[in-house]
DNA sequence: GTGGCAAAATTGTCCGACAGTCCGATTATC
DNA sequence: GATAATCGGACTGTCGGACAATTTTGCCAC
């Protein structure tokens, strides 16, 4: 079944390039931190043109593997922040039109676990982000966007009061997901809001005073209440259209 | 906590143009498999030269937005592979370090929830899929490399059965991280090929039976007996060093 | 050492060029 | 008439060189 042969195909020379510097960057043999010899420079030792080594540089750039501090011309070796990462896989998963319950269902996989390792493992400082988030929103909740991203950077808090890195990858490309249902929804369903407050509320005091169970059941009913609410706001489709 | 206005760093050409392609294809006013026109006439559009458009075009390619077919040489829109996306984001997980109880929090949240979904909702492809992939194992199991192969099939296979796509790309990182832990595990742990093997079948089976408890309950057992046997093998730490 | 300044280096972009290859149309062959 | 060989054009990958804008560096005075 499998094929014998498989294609050659990273011939492009920036490809190869990419790869070679690619993989010292993961042996550590490069580190964080580290600038990297100029364009021309490595135009030179890898014997290619500046444009050649350009593109390849663009690869890693884009990888989250190569960066620049602002301001800064010299290129150096970063490490891949969850934001950037996780924003290729949600812009994948929106071009594969996933369904409002894929989404919900792959929440409801990692959000409570996330929420219960947090109030095990959480610092003062994660807890006191994840409050401030929560008190944004209650501040905020009148103003639709603003509510929204309160809500995102409540759940991206909490994953990242998880301790758990892998949890806290996986979570964040649903946050952008969810961001335009959850706009229409807690615009169209009047006690979405005062449902989000308390569930944060509850979850932020479970985290807080390391109550595991609490904080992963009360997330439960949290994203819960989310399919509740697009369900109700889809059999209610009055206003658009 | 979150920054108010972002500091608009978009200001090279090539990043510019990278995002307005982008949004183009998001907002699919262009359409997966539709041609781009070639690089001159890309360049003449924006008009910017052609080594700009070059870079712009790698960005966009690496996302997996753009790419072309084996042999072809137009470039035409497609859309992002879990594979491709995923593997960004398990090479930024290996750069960040994560620990093995890391990995394993994340395997437990997802798994088990995939296996239920996928013993309610596998197609008889999917099915097969997955069947073979424990076959596979079964034959292969004296090879360690091909058996840690056809254990990450097995994964791979019943998280595509779960009929979600955010499960799927989700669970598609923890592939490449998990690999590399169980070959070493795999040598080391006596008893884990026959413990896997015994897994796999009974989660086959709950899947083929489409018995979503038993789905779940097992791969439950399945993924904690990686814990244990990863425990094992790390208190037995004869051989190496 | 600190500060300041001019020179050197570096990046982003442009122009022009060429070999290798893929595509489509034309022509030759059965 | 259908298929196969052929040819020219179009396109990509790569190259060399060039230039303005900005950063970094080396140096000098304080």
């Amino acid at each position: 079944m499998a094929d014998l042969f498989v294609p050659l195909d990273d011939h492009p020379a920036y490809r190869q390039i990419a790869n070679v510097i690619e993989q010292r960057i993961v042996a550590r043999s490069l580190r964080t931190g580290d600038a990297l010899p100029s364009e021309t420079d490595l135009a030179r030792q890898f014997g290619v043109n500046r444009s050649t080594i350009r593109e390849a540089i663009r690869e890693l750039e884009i990888h989250g593997l190569l960066g620049r501090v602002r301001g800064e011309k010299r290129l150096r070796v970063t490490r891949p922040e969850p934001g950037q990462v996780s924003s290729g896989v949600s812009r994948a998963l929106a071009l594969h039109d996933v369904t409002f319950l894929e989404l919900w269902e792959a929440m409801m996989a990692i959000e409570p676990v996330a929420a219960q390792y947090a109030a095990a493992r959480r610092t003062p400082e994660q807890l006191q982000d994840l409050v401030r988030a929560a008190a944004r929103f209650k501040r905020e909740v009148a103003d639709t966007t603003a509510a929204v991203s309160a809500v995102v950077d409540f759940f991206t808090a909490v994953a990242a009061a998880s301790g758990n890195q892998v949890l806290a990858l996986s979570q964040a490309p649903l946050n952008r997901l969810l961001a335009p249902t959850l706009t229409r929804m807690i615009d169209r369903v009047p006690q979405a809001r005062a449902r989000i407050l308390e569930a944060q509320g509850k979850i932020a005091e479970a985290i807080k005073l390391r109550r595991s169970e609490q904080a992963r059941t009360w997330m439960e009913k949290h994203i819960r209440d989310f399919k509740r609410g697009h369900e109700l706001e889809s059999v209610t489709p009055k206003s658009n259209k």
